[in-house]
DNA sequence: AATGTCATGTAACTAGTTACATGATTTA
DNA sequence: TAAATCATGTAACTAGTTACATGACATT
């Protein structure tokens, strides 16, 4: 079975928090400046149902007493089995090259299912991999990377600075998620 | 006509520079860190294809004397033009939010069509949107964002150092293109 | 009565991914 | 001659986008 998108985690770890209608969910991409989700019906509705064919939710039974109907979803034990173990994947270099999002996704439904500690350590393995995607460029701007054009190496430059940035964060998440513990 | 994708955008660049096959392409790709866009052949020939229907490109009439086959590629006048009008819009502030690579492409490509003086305008640009976009981010933070948990303040503060990373690298990029003028 | 919002969905289309197919040429 | 590489392409499938459709309910 093929893996589940970024849109499909996100609608999970938002139905971890509580129960929501489609509509709800949309309104919630529409207002939170999270890595901003297309709020559009075409991509929420046909994801919902996709993770309702793989049984990861289901439909509380709500029988509404007249007229307008919404159906509320709920994650089943599948659907929350599925959550707890894309959090718990380490967090491997090419995730952090490729799909920045996505670990910063998983950043923030990590606590809100296993709490600060394990938010923790996914931040110091962000860290970790940041730092060694930094070495490569490093050496890579060294070596074959001098014969680049000054916009070509530039650009590169670019790329690393991001990834400073974001080993930087890491530490200092790390220290911040030291203290409480919810 | 729909607006073309950045690998689109992509090929044009590169064949700019000279004249190329699709595997001479591909091979590129593989080997140069910028941005890595897939090297498989199921999306190169189609796009090479969709660019050569639209006429942006052609191939090179290249008789080979014998046996293998390969089509060299280069830009037709509409495909100059597409590319220089591509590296001429100015640099708006939702293309820096949700495609930081695409802006980047922009700029690699536009010494090289234009030359560093129109490059160096290009970054003060993305230097102006990415302090719009802090701006936004810092004011979000102080308002609404004070209710978020933990972990979606820090999630916000990570895209929020990133932005800070681009700005900073691009007023260091502007001064290192005020340089030599090519 | 008309407009706006709640609420769910479908249809047509897009580019991209993976995997496969083909055959020529070079190298071992 | 067998295997690797050059070189181009297609087929099946995926999620996502845009635009449209439908209807109940609330507000003016």
């Amino acid at each position: 079975m093929r893996r589940l998108t970024n849109l499909e985690y996100l609608l999970l770890g938002l139905l971890h928090q509580s129960p929501a209608s489609g509509y709800a969910l949309r309104k919630s991409f529409a207002t939170t400046p999270l890595g901003h989700y297309s709020d559009s019906p075409g991509s929420i509705y046909p994801a919902l149902n996709r993770l309702r064919r793989r049984n990861l939710l289901q439909p509380l039974p709500h029988q509404p007493s007249s007229g307008r109907r919404t159906l509320l979803f709920s994650l089943t034990a599948r659907g929350l089995a599925e959550l707890r173990s894309w959090l718990q994947h380490p967090v491997a270099l090419e995730e952090v090259r490729q799909d920045a999002g996505g670990v910063m996704l998983r950043f923030v439904f990590c606590a809100q299912v296993f709490g600060q500690g394990s938010a923790r350590r996914l931040v110091l393995q962000i860290a970790a991999r940041a730092n060694e995607i930094i070495l490569d460029l490093e050496s890579y701007l060294r070596g074959p990377g001098k014969s680049l054009p000054l916009t070509g190496r530039l650009a590169l430059e670019q790329g690393l600075e991001g990834y400073r940035a974001l080993a930087r964060w890491a530490s200092r998440a790390a220290k911040d998620l030291k203290g409480s513990s919810t």
